[in-house]
DNA sequence: CTTCAAAATTTACGCGCGTAAAAATTAAGT
DNA sequence: ACTTAATTTTTACGCGCGTAAATTTTGAAG
């Protein structure tokens, strides 16, 4: 395989036979050089497998071709889906994705921006914390670095946004549960941390309206991102409260959701849609697990795949356009309804 | 607050009135400066807001402040965990976390791994795929660059280990299963891809040796790592086929549980102790959502807290050792047994 | 006020590579 | 073969910083 180390381009260069700069050139674009060229420098990589230093690649570019990938809380799975979504896009364009976490935590979400403003990145995706972000450190980030935000909108910052259509989500869901039994109160949390929650509040009391029901919103208390426990403790106040006023509960998100389901278990209520049935729990975001709950959730799923996608392909948009748009382009994608046992 | 924009470290210590060596000692090691010359880059540092050109620094570094932590699948909330705690813990010691994961695959490891040599980290924490992962690239790969493995060992690889007892784990379950009911059935994937399955497998053999009963091994076929799913399926297979001898059920690990609940709750077997359940469950890892399930799985938990803890640790006294230990330690930490609703 | 070793600072050089400008090569058309 | 423009390669310089070696400053003791 190797027969001696490379240590840098220059040694690299002298066993091809070239100079260093053609071989340079050949690294940042392969078809820049003669195609003899780029087969002897070719041939050469498969002896000595040299690659060029990254910190010296670096920083001489102006840009790198780093892409930051900011969410806000990764040991939550639809994050962790999120993100993998959009390493494997942006590694398949040649980029080098950057995956930070800003755990929950507005002093980290700043650190991380800190961070990649730092590493110099071709553009950055990011996923605020929302109402805990620090929206002038943001906006002071954005004016620096490409940025393209997903998830949660934050008005005016960053040059697009890619998220779910909210109303899409709760139009599905309450429709669905209007249709097929009692029309559903809406649990959620007093102080959400995503704007998301406060829109699918608003479009819940619209639906509702659209179609002549009362609406019923169940607003519990918490902080942080401990969702499924702050649902149990929430249902469990609210059960016990009588806060409910019909046998059906659509919640903000599936992790809520999963807490209700076991706070339900916990009480002997048993879930689900028909005779025999205590309580209907329906919700929004398709969590990967969602699928396995007892009884499995019926939701509105996301279109990961397509806000992936968006959002990559927006930010390479970006960084051709040189880090502006025009107007601020806002990309919603519908929910489609899954249907499960438990509403 | 900033007065003008500083580009590089001779502009900011032309400010300072320092030269540039000493700001740079500086920024290595703030001790290292006179307490006045300290207080007076401080002072500039609280105006000009600079931070030295992350590329330039560690390209003259020999060894960087970066720390490659690379689990196998992030979209693991197992994973997502230790991501998280070992994270923290990095960004404390003053160093730089870069997370990378593998995303279940043998390339992407084998990716990860040449792109982290690449990045000149001063260490790695590896937690690899297992069965699948390119043991000689792995070898190759902790030849260069310091690296303690964690949660699945690869006998002879990295400089140390850190885990969890699987022994400990499983005696756990066995023993109170077996104390408060029907003796335990083991239910497993045949081909895990993990090597904590193996061994867990084997103690669950011993366990039940000990008991003076009779091992009941179900392997279930499943590939990836979808292991809800697996689960799920594997249980619907098995109970139809009566392969379960006794009324009480023990999962390799909680993702599988979670499958097995949700088969159980799709045939109408109630799951708990005592009267009125068809079948018990448990299983082993404490998996975040374990505590949520309906019935709340019995399980044996990890000590994520020790075993991050251990591993930034021991990976911190390898990098001070320059690289190499005498001999490969190996740490286990024994599980602690939750008993919830399910078994 | 000296002396002198220790501590702090400065001088001077190199790291590995990108890239503009200069030079050489290539290929097409006479 | 000869000119010419386009393409490719080379020359030459700079990026921002670490760090060894040389120099200066400091501060305590005499």
């Amino acid at each position: 395989m190797s027969e001696q180390k490379i240590r840098n381009m220059e040694e690299f260069a002298a066993v091809t036979g070239l100079s260093r700069p053609t071989v340079s050139k050949y690294f940042n674009d392969p078809d820049s050089v003669r195609s003899s060229t780029r087969t002897r420098i070719e041939a050469a990589l498969e002896r000595y497998d040299f690659r060029p230093n990254i910190y010296a690649v670096n920083q001489n570019r102006r840009l790198t071709k780093n892409i930051g990938i900011v969410v806000p809380y990764l040991a939550d799975p639809v994050f962790a889906e999120h993100a993998r979504s959009l390493e494997i896009l942006c590694t398949e364009a040649g980029f080098r994705p950057i995956l930070l976490s800003s755990h929950g935590g507005r002093g980290q979400e700043r650190e991380n921006l800190d961070s990649l403003r730092s590493l110099k990145p071709a553009g950055v995706l990011l996923a605020p914390l929302g109402r805990s972000s620090d929206k002038q450190a943001i906006e002071r980030f954005c004016r620096d670095v490409p940025t393209v935000l997903f998830d949660s909108n934050i008005e005016g910052m960053g040059e697009a946004f890619i998220g779910s259509d909210n109303a899409s989500f709760v139009n599905q869901t309450v429709d669905y549960l209007c249709r097929s039994g009692e029309p559903p109160c809406f649990f959620e949390m007093r102080t959400p941390a995503n704007p998301n929650a406060n829109k699918r509040r608003i479009a819940y009391i619209d639906a509702m309206a659209r179609h002549g029901e009362e609406p019923v919103v169940i607003s519990i208390e918490g902080d942080g991102w401990g969702f499924e426990e702050i649902g149990r403790q929430g249902a469990h106040t609210a059960i016990a409260a009588g806060d409910f006023k019909t046998n059906t509960i659509l919640c903000s998100n599936d992790r809520l959701a999963i807490g209700v389901l076991a706070a339900c278990y916990e009480r002997g209520l048993r879930v689900g849609r028909g005779a025999g049935f205590a309580l209907r729990v329906a919700s929004h975001d398709d969590h990967p697990f969602s699928r396995f709950t007892c009884p499995a959730l019926t939701t509105a799923a996301h279109n990961y795949a397509s806000v992936a996608e968006s959002s990559v392909e927006t930010l390479f948009e970006l960084i051709e356009n040189g880090g502006h748009f025009r107007t601020r382009p806002e990309t919603l994608f519908p929910a489609h309804l899954v249907v499960r046992a438990s509403a």
